[in-house]
Parts: structure tokens; C-alpha cells; sequence
DNA sequence: TGATAATATCACTACATAGTTATATAGTCA
DNA sequence: TGACTATATAACTATGTAGTGATATTATCA
């Protein structure tokens, strides 16, 4: 019990871990709007396509995206809805901690806008 | 803008950076029933003292945990109640992610149960 | 089949940090 | 004040991984 308690703490860690990197939350991030190909992630993030594709597999690796492919693309999607659900809860105890920083508000009011309701609504079905 | 973007995910990284280790997690875990000090949760854990304080230093940085000494003592307590909802919300996924493997949803239960809604009632105010 | 394009993987470097031991700091009580 | 206890910090090692350039793999189309 204690051992299978350790190994769901890992889980765990590894699934935040996932979300820990500003690139990955980048990506992400880019998926709210719908799928993209690496080749368009590529541009977006503005990193080599190795190191994209390297971050995308570790997200698809952690459920955090679904992938297709089709010709000679690999379209990368959301691989849950809820995601976003929880970067919102992070962007706002973040705002709520660094209460004061003036403006800090509105740049994580970006993130959890209108442009998340219409992503999810693709999403979760 | 873009800069302040870029800002705003290195935040969010760090604070799911800071959820991304087991230790922190069993932490966070073994302060749902309330608040400890280090000499308690060093033995929880089952780690050096001088790690756990580490990590406790982390987690405080973060907004994580909230700490007040009495004596030469200093207890740490959870610093928003909606740490416990952050994680919850992982084990579903991960649990869903992972459906099929035997038993995983009931290991998950055990951090979901009835202790949070104690906790959580008490940090909330 | 050969040329081209898109993606994934390999081998590598650089850096961040988890963990450890030893020590410093601060509070309590005789 | 000195001994004792609890916590924090310093210095260090080991390890994981983000990022890179080169290359392999796979699909398309002439």
C-alpha cells in the first residue's frame, strides 16, 4: 500500500512535470485555438523542429495531446479538455499570490479568455 | 506583450514545477489533516532534515504552504485551499489515462477522500 | 523508382536541481 | 551565560532533461 501510494505520487509529479516547462505550456497553448501540424508549432514557438517534436511526444507520452497523421503531417490536438481547466486554476492562484504586481491580472486574463470555451467545446467531445 | 506573455509561462512553469516532485507532493499530502512542523513532516517522509526544509522553502516561495513559527519550532500549513482541487483534478486524468490498469482509480482515491474536505474547509477561510 | 518534404530519433552539451553532510542560526530553559 | 533543540543554509555530487545539429524514417508525387 505504501508502495503503490509512492508510485501514484510519481505519476502525479511526472504529469505536473509535463506542464513545467514555459515551451510545453507554449504549445499548449497554441492548441487552444485547435489542431496544428509540427511543422506550424514549429513556426509559433519559434524553436527547432527537433526540440518540438521532442516536447510533443513527452506531452503525448503524459495524454496531455492526441495525435493523427495525415500525408506526411502529424496533427497534434488537446488530449483532454480539462487541461486548460487546470492552467486557469494555476494562472489564477498565481495572480491571487502576486496580488499587487500591477497588470499581472490581465496578462493571465489572456490565457482563460473566450478563445478556452470554444477550444473545450471541440475538445470534449 | 509578447515579453509579458513569455512571463507569465515561466510563473505558471514554476508553480507546476514546483507539484513535479513525489517529496513535495507527499508534503503537501500529509498537510491536508492539518498543519505540522519540520521535525513532523521530516519523518513522514522518511527524508533528511535538511531536505525537507529545502523543499518546504520551495513550496513557500510559491504560495505553496504558509508557515509560522511558535517556539523554536515552525509549522508549515497548505497556502490555498485549491491545491488539493489542482491535484485531485491530475489523479482523475491520470486515472482515466491509465483506466484498465487494475486498481489505479482506487489508489487515487485515497488522496481524494474525505480527509480533503476536512482540510479544505479548514484553509479555505 | 528517385526526389522532395515532414516528422522522429540520435548523440551530444549545458544547466538546473534533488539529495547529502556539515555547519550556522535562532529560540528555550537550566 | 551555556547546553540543548529545531530549523535553515552552504558546499558539493549526481542525475535528469532542455536544447542543438545531424541523420533516419516515412509519405507523397513526378
Amino acid at each position: 500500500m505504501q508502495k503503490l501510494d509512492d508510485d501514484a505520487l510519481e505519476l502525479v509529479a511526472r504529469y505536473f512535470a509535463a506542464l513545467a516547462v514555459p515551451v510545453r505550456l507554449k504549445l499548449l497553448n497554441a492548441l487552444r485555438e485547435g489542431e496544428r501540424n509540427v511543422g506550424e508549432l514549429t513556426r509559433l514557438t519559434g524553436c527547432t523542429q527537433a526540440n518540438v517534436s521532442k516536447h510533443l511526444a513527452l506531452l503525448a507520452h503524459n495524454g496531455l495531446v492526441a495525435k493523427s497523421a495525415r500525408g506526411t503531417s502529424v496533427y497534434y490536438r488537446i488530449g483532454d479538455a480539462s487541461t486548460y481547466r487546470l492552467c486557469d486554476m494555476v494562472c489564477g492562484q498565481i495572480a491571487k499570490h502576486y496580488a499587487g504586481k500591477a497588470g499581472l491580472e490581465q496578462m493571465f486574463a489572456l490565457s482563460a479568455g473566450r478563445q478556452r470555451d470554444k477550444a473545450l467545446s471541440r475538445a470534449r467531445r
